[in-house]
DNA sequence: TGTCCACTGGAAGGGAGGGCTT
DNA sequence: AAGCCCTCCCTTCCAGTGGACA
């Protein structure tokens, strides 16, 4: 082979300018219809300046509808406008998805705020109260004022209850030299039904609720990005409204419509086109769709893989609408067939409502009348996905139980 | 109107695994 | 090494339930 092999690529130009433009990260210099959002936190947090304590607060939206980047914004400028002013203020943004214990939230914010000298924590194994005591010293150490950011707060209550929001509600009552505010941010509306109502009514002391995108909007957000992301003239016609309008059917969410085009423009990339048209976006909706399922397929234990097989073996015997027993029927000799050790009925139920959480199946409660009250349950694995071809690469267990499919259907 | 089915989902707790403290 | 503490995964137990049917 002559030349090095990167060579080829590397002589290419690119279509981008930048490509962080597309990043879910990245963080623009206006936010194109969020005026609103953005000004009635500052109106809150601008407390934080004089010394006082800002009122604790709520945002609520779909994924995707700017809660995260309009939060980031606003701290940042509050950040830089505190250390212009000589006024102490911190921030700490905790994702509740992958923060989500009580201890191990208090031990994010008291690590960040670790001095030289300070005991470092360790990520288990205190007693979650000396982490506390631990973190008050920290903040009062300190002074100033503490915002601390909940992302995906509904995750951290769903999983951990109302504990943690307890005590960080009540966290001014301990503190003596400094001062702390909670901005939760959810993708759930009624999220708050979970919670004590005394913590409920000290958390959303004010709300915020970021509606979706419409297809317009979208539009918007994606030209700046484009015209910082792009070269010039590189969108054909059509390309970005297909890309809004899909995004907007997907409950309006900005980060699905920048993947879309930031795909799409990749596309036309590899097949050294000059110009992107509807067909590459097209194809970066299909890749997104695999791309979304494949990874948690993989990824799934076991018993959810067992489980959602026997779900796609019923269908594939063209049965829809199975009840949690059938379920737990083909589920069991499924176990049988490959010896392992079935799980009880009761975890079963609890690991469809997983599956249905992840959106790889579809499972509703329904009532039969006398025939009992049950699920239905329905695989939602997209037709471009074949499941079962995934996850026998990825686990050989799963392999041999599709090896035996016929014997396994014979016994059905 | 009451019964009854096939579950659901909450509560309690066991046990393994990981880590710290004394 | 023993004693704690926390998380995760799971089981056992059981009260509760929507709605067809007698």
């Amino acid at each position: 082979m002559e030349g090095n092999i990167f060579e080829k690529i590397l002589g290419h130009d690119s279509l981008f300018v930048d490509r962080r433009a597309f990043d879910h990260a990245f963080e623009p210099s206006t936010l194109p219809h969020r005026d609103h959002e953005v000004e009635a936190l500052v109106r809150n947090l601008v407390d934080a300046l004089n010394g006082h304590i800002p009122s604790n607060m709520l945002l609520y939206g779909v994924p995707g509808s700017g809660k995260t980047v309009v939060t980031r914004f606003v701290l940042g400028q509050l950040l830089d406008k505190g250390e212009e002013m000589g006024q102490r203020v911190e921030t700490y943004e905790i994702n509740c998805r992958v923060v989500d214990t009580k201890y191990r939230v208090f031990q994010t914010i008291a690590t960040q705020l670790a001095r030289r000298g300070d005991t470092p924590i360790p990520f288990t194994g205190w007693p979650t109260d000396r982490v506390l005591d631990a973190l008050i010293e920290r903040m009062d150490g300190a002074g100033g004022v503490h915002i601390i950011v909940l992302d995906e707060i509904d995750n951290l209550v769903a999983r951990a209850g109302d504990g943690l929001l307890y005590n960080l509600t009540s966290l001014n009552t301990s503190l003596r030299n400094s001062r702390c505010c909670i901005i939760g941010i959810s993708n759930d509306l009624h999220f708050t039904q979970q919670l004590d109502p005394r913590v409920s009514s000290r958390l959303s002391q004010e709300d915020i609720v970021f509606h979706p995108y419409g297809a317009p909007e979208i539009s918007d957000i994606l030209l700046e990005r484009v015209s910082t992301g792009l070269r010039e003239d590189v969108l054909g016609p059509g390309v970005l409204e297909l890309c809004s309008a899909l995004a907007a059917q997907e409950h309006g969410d900005a980060r699905r419509a920048l993947d879309l085009l930031r795909i799409s423009v990749q596309k036309a990339e590899q097949r050294s086109q000059k110009s992107v048209d509807p067909r590459h976006v097209r194809m970066a909706q299909s890749q997104l769709e695999y791309d979304q399922v494949t990874p948690v397929l993989k990824t799934l234990p076991l018993h959810q893989k067992l489980l959602l097989f026997s779900i796609r073996l019923n269908e594939e015997n063209g049965l829809r609408n199975i009840s949690t027993g059938e379920t737990y029927r083909t589920y069991s000799e499924a176990c049988m067939k490959i010896r392992v050790e079935p799980l009880t009925p009761r975890r079963i139920s609890s690991l469809l409502n997983e599956l249905d959480t992840l959106g790889l199946i579809m499972a509703r409660n329904v009532s039969k009348g006398r025939g009992g009250r049950s699920k239905q349950v329905n695989s939602a694995i997209p037709k471009a996905v074949d499941a079962i071809t995934t996850m026998s690469e990825s686990e050989p267990l799963i392999a041999e139980a599709a090896l035996g499919r016929y014997n396994l259907q014979g016994l059905l």
